[in-house]
DNA sequence: CGATTCCATGGAATCGTTTCCACGACGCAG
DNA sequence: CTGCGTCGTGGAAACGATTCCATGGAATCG
């Protein structure tokens, strides 16, 4: 770790530290005599600045903290994805954490984030509001919430809004006769789970459904939550004909739970999940589901993040979400019928929305 | 971003700065006198430690560098999340940084990596070297490969030793009565690509199955290029009756394009993919897959940096893989029939391993 | 009781970079 | 020829923490 600092490329250039350091953060008060020969000393030397140096200095790290509820969530690690590239076009880097869905692990990686002195962060925070995101807010670090909210705490957000795709999930089942829908429902402390369960019992009785609170399930995001729910309702002595749910890990889990119980998806029960993912439609039968564009969502949170950062107050932005049908809720099988032989899935009835995710305004 | 200084927590407490670092930092030449008024003080104006001057002056980050090929391909999603797991328990916290499978990425995550001074760095390499990675090297910053090498590169290493988990699924198919295998591989320009193409090759001689050049597709480990080697291979004059594909995201390319095209896995085509991803078995017909635990790869990974930053040597560190035999992999139909209207797949023959992975020693 | 050790403490140097300030050289207009 | 603005430059302060070193008081020992 022999590291090289501008003192050494200052004295192989001939020249002062401070013209050293003039050519290389590119301030224009320099001779091109001495751009020439500190550029080609620092490239001889392989010259890398000290960052840290740097940003004890300056005001500025270019660093843009991440805080992802999950990595493993196809979701997030799309989100990571976007966010990054995006950063990446304006000159951030950005660290990324995974929360775990745990709060303390969350409280850790903000603490390290403060301490790295990013210069703004993005979270889909976990639970509901801790001393470390008080202190974000209390140092007024630039910080916007992506996915999800926290009540009572006034930062610029972009959230996706759930209602129109539940809708639209709700009264496409309906439609195909089904009047008890299942919903397994991400947590009620999570701004998400509380706002499409909210959605959803909305429909459910707008569309004059069983309203039978047995016929929602709490679980957590994790896909263990998943197979439970499909347990608990399936278990029911009235059980669902349909099944939404609300997220794409429980999703998997739920999936998984079915196949174990030879319960045909798409035959025996229809089934909705939120959020679009890839092989979701390589299912068989393809999995409906209720898609909202998680590119536009990473853009759009690095672009209020750098508009806080510049000393903006950006409103907040509400993507919207879409029902796309496939295999997996089609008409409803007659209730109570016990799971029979294979046959091929019925064929989908007309998607009401094309695949391609909808642009925000 | 009105930052408090350790300055200002030694004037409240009435101690100097150098007491009041000796308490934050846990140098035991402390008064319980001084110690209780610092971190009272400290608790009280909320004192974050400035992590840049913190490691300004002594050697240490604390920080981990861990820069994956492509975050959103679900193995490495796992991979980031053990990592980070096993870091945090030593105190360390880790920085991700996505290479999304281009050279020129990765250079620009690891120049930033070098300038933040990270203590230690976990690379999943993409291409055959790089200026940067020899910068790595030639500045002694200690670092270990995961999942894929550079030849040439003498450094410790996380892989999986493919060739068993390839033998198995070979010797499998043949048993069923395929002699045609293709297969869908993985760039030559990564070592995981060469090496498992190698045990392929081998294998198929082996078993004196057809070594037809053209059952070979040469992917680049994108979704994308697991569609393409399907329409590739499918369009032979002979194509084969099994493939073989050489990870999970171009096996979803792969999965995808046989719907498109009506080809029944199980069914009309047999296959096994590497990568053991969750939901693959969720599949109908399930995904057969090559599988090696990404747990012990994660922490095996961070074990060996830990070592290599206390200034050891490991030696190099070689995973076990193994076959898991799920329905997609049922005996050949006859070669050259259409496809069939669907019937329930056939009945999986015995798995010859168990679901759960090998440990290593 | 005096000398010596021990220990908590504060002052100051230090890390690598940026940036303020002062200075000298130069060109140009009066 | 002198005065003034411009421009490139170097010295030094600053950022916020850690740590070396010296100091003074208390404790211990002969």
């Amino acid at each position: 770790m022999n590291a090289i600092t501008i003192r050494e490329v200052a004295a192989l250039a001939g020249v002062s530290v401070a013209t050293a350091s003039r050519v290389l953060s590119g301030n224009p008060a320099t001779s091109p005599t001495s751009r020439a020969r500190v550029a080609s000393a620092a490239a001889e030397l392989d010259f890398r600045p000290n960052a840290q140096a740097r940003a004890l200095r300056g005001a500025r790290t270019n660093a843009l903290g991440l805080l992802v509820s999950d990595v493993r969530n196809p979701f997030f690690a799309d989100l990571a994805h976007t966010v990054e590239q995006a950063a990446n076009l304006h000159g951030y880097v950005t660290l990324l954490g995974n929360a775990n869905e745990r709060a303390d692990q969350q409280d850790r990686y903000l603490d390290t984030l403060i301490s790295r002195r990013v210069d703004g962060i993005i979270l889909a925070p976990v639970g509901e509001g801790s001393d470390s995101i008080r202190s974000l807010i209390a140092r007024e670090i630039p910080t916007v919430f992506v996915d999800r909210t926290i009540a009572g705490m006034d930062l610029p957000s972009v959230t996706t809004d759930g209602t129109t795709g539940i809708r639209q999930a709700v009264e496409h089942l309906a439609a195909a006769g089904h009047t008890r829908i299942g919903y397994i429902s991400g947590p009620q402390a999570s701004s998400t789970g509380r706002d499409r369960f909210a959605a959803f019992t909305r429909c459910v009785t707008e569309n004059g459904l069983s309203a039978d609170p047995s016929l929602v399930y709490f679980g957590d995001y994790q896909a263990a939550s998943g197979s439970a729910g499909v347990h608990a309702l399936l278990g029911l002595r009235e059980p669902p004909t349909a099944l939404i749910v609300a997220d794409s890990l429980m999703a998997v889990g739920a999936i998984a739970s079915l196949h174990d119980r030879g319960v045909l998806l798409g035959v025996d029960l229809a089934m909705v999940a939120f959020d679009d993912v890839e092989w979701f439609a390589l299912l068989n039968p393809a999995l409906s589901v209720i898609s909202h564009s998680v590119a536009d969502m990473g853009r759009t949170a690095v672009d209020l993040l750098l508009q806080v950062i510049d000393g903006g107050t950006p409103a907040s932005v509400v993507l919207p979400s879409e029902l796309i049908v496939r295999a997996s809720s089609a008409p409803a099988g007659t209730p109570g019928t016990p799971p029979r032989p294979p046959t091929p899935p019925a064929a989908p009835p007309a998607p009401t929305a094309s695949h391609n995710s909808v642009r925000t305004h």
